[in-house]
DNA sequence: TTGTAGGCGTTATCAT
DNA sequence: ATGATAACGCCTACAA
């Protein structure tokens, strides 16, 4: 059975509130009683029960973290920043993932409610949530890389620009007909890469082929097959971007199988900068993006809402990304697939 | 304001008790009442506050998962097997993770201790914990990838059946100088691994050579640099067992920097069958660990353990693992260096 | 069937 | 400087 302070404060031979006073330091405590509650507290190793501190001081010091996922590099790393930020400000971390529906969404949400003394909401890939849903209304909110949400922070990274600037660096390089491995459909951050891609091929006065838009739900599995399914439009392209590294990574093997050279073959970019993604070979040029500065940002601006308590205007955050460019796919061999 | 029972009971007229009594149906309501009990909750979206119900229940319907680090992907794996386990059994989840020391360990630890009615603990990289410290004693937890831990169940991965397993499938396919990429001192996993790979060498009449055995830290980047000291080495090996796919990974982007052929000039192989390992080019043999599996079942004790709060026997399961041969390395063109 | 009251472990207020 | 006590929001005997 857990020591509680009437067990201290019995056991010390002073009362309750002496030991309260002694273990929050809030009043003056006679060095005699002091020392006598700090010795029996070490020795029955008391602490308070924070569900009891939760309850009266009506604030819980967990913040809820909501992924779609967390089964990638990405959200690994998102997680480590946020993680480490956390136990830094003495906050403990609620993490739920796994809804792709409002369902669920709404499901791990309601778990939260009352637990924590804030929440993070990163966008799931499809519309799984609505900020207007009554306990969100009633909470600190934060979210991540969704479209803007009136009322509370957005903190995002910059996936237009990312794009734009590794579909123009293909271009630059004299491609013309490039596909796209897009995201799954309805997450943000694949709408604003997709987005990024056409504003910078229309801008260089180059046509977006439909059939150089195909699926592929940021996972690996997705970029293989993505490949199958861009080796059979004509004319071929002679450059890929990929959504994000792990279609990359995917579309990497694909066309490897394939006996297709990367570049001399075909182009092909990737795009988060996720650390398996960084070691491959042959190495990819791919847009970094700093996610765990991402997360860390995140919280940051969540605890500062927890603390102020709703006196807090809304912001919008976008970090920037930059182009890295690891491998020459801009000089391929082949320019164009005997066109133009 | 977050509406309270009495809030309710007040709105639809009734007592405090018979609110309770419909919320929980504990006892008969006359239908009358119980209907307007339901129209009012609703109305108010109304929903018990979890705190104070911990408080009076003693119990948290939390499980805390204590973990090395999440930033890679084989925690990924891990946190997703637990995610969907504990969300469909009505817990939540409080994960705590980047702890290399006793200090760290011993903080996340109390900030969990009274918040969750269990606690899932991975072995650090270090021995980073000891389970006779006061507050582990009180919980209930359940070790993952550990030594023994008398009076709690220990739930792990056949590190050694499956590094023998792989260092069996080098030494069969011709393989007499085998380098090892070695993991973190002080993990288990690492250990378990490494005599594997030493029980399979001698068993075979072969020499665990000093100069082949090199750090790896289990990562991207401790892969690459181990390959730098290997190729150091002389007579050079025909083969490397990298102890998880990640210093896989690193080491094959280090063979390709140097212009080396996986398997033609030198056979690796990793260990995990982390799904970007899965993709790799040239494809790789590695070792199948059941990693949500792993989770899955370390989760689904605890929670047992949890409910039927202590008397429950001690239980250790090791989950069996799987070589994959992805890669030809069993068959090097190159057998030997020079001698034998 | 329904309502009243006590207590879960704290902290804060008010006397002393 | 110290001690008794109310309150946080809920559930559950017990009483009616």
């Amino acid at each position: 059975m857990r020591p509680t302070i009437r067990d201290v404060a019995r056991e010390a031979g002073v009362s309750i509130s002496t030991v309260s006073r002694v273990l929050n330091d809030t009043c003056p405590v006679s060095g005699d009683k002091r020392r006598r509650v700090e010795e029996t507290v070490a020795r029955m190793g008391y602490t308070p029960d924070p569900t009891a501190r939760s309850l009266l001081k009506r604030e819980t010091g967990g913040v809820g973290v909501l992924l779609p996922s967390v089964s990638d590099e990405f959200f690994s790393e998102f997680l480590t920043g946020i993680d480490r930020y956390a136990q830094q400000n003495g906050y403990y971390l609620l993490i739920s993932a796994s809804h792709r529906n409002r369902a669920e969404f709404d499901r791990a949400l309601l778990s939260m409610y009352g637990r924590v003394d804030g929440l993070l909401v990163m966008a799931p890939n499809e519309g799984g949530y609505d900020s207007s849903y009554p306990p969100l209304q009633q909470m600190q909110v934060v979210y991540v890389n969704t479209g803007d949400h009136p009322g509370t922070d957005v903190v995002r990274i910059d996936n237009f620009g990312g794009f734009f600037a590794v579909t123009h660096h293909l271009i630059a390089g004299g491609h013309r007909d490039i596909a796209m491995i897009l995201g799954p459909d309805g997450s943000f951050d694949a709408s604003e890469r997709q987005r990024g891609f056409e504003t910078a091929m229309t801008g260089a006065g180059l046509t977006v082929r439909d059939d150089l838009l195909v699926t592929g739900d940021f996972t690996l599995e997705g970029g293989y097959a993505a490949v199958d399914r861009i080796m059979r439009v004509r004319p071929l392209p002679t450059a890929i971007a990929a959504a994000n590294d792990l279609s990359a990574l995917g579309a990497l093997s694909a066309l490897h199988d394939r006996g297709l050279q990367v570049p001399e073959s075909i182009a092909l970019t990737g795009f988060d900068d996720v650390p398996s993604a960084r070691f491959a070979n042959p190495p990819l040029t791919t847009v970094h993006v700093p996610i765990r500065e991402l997360g860390v940002r995140a919280i940051s601006r969540l605890i500062q809402r927890v603390k102020n308590d709703g006196g807090q205007k809304e912001t919008i955050e976008n970090l920037p990304v930059e182009l890295v460019v690891r491998a020459s796919s801009s000089q391929p061999a082949v320019k164009t697939n005997g066109r133009d």
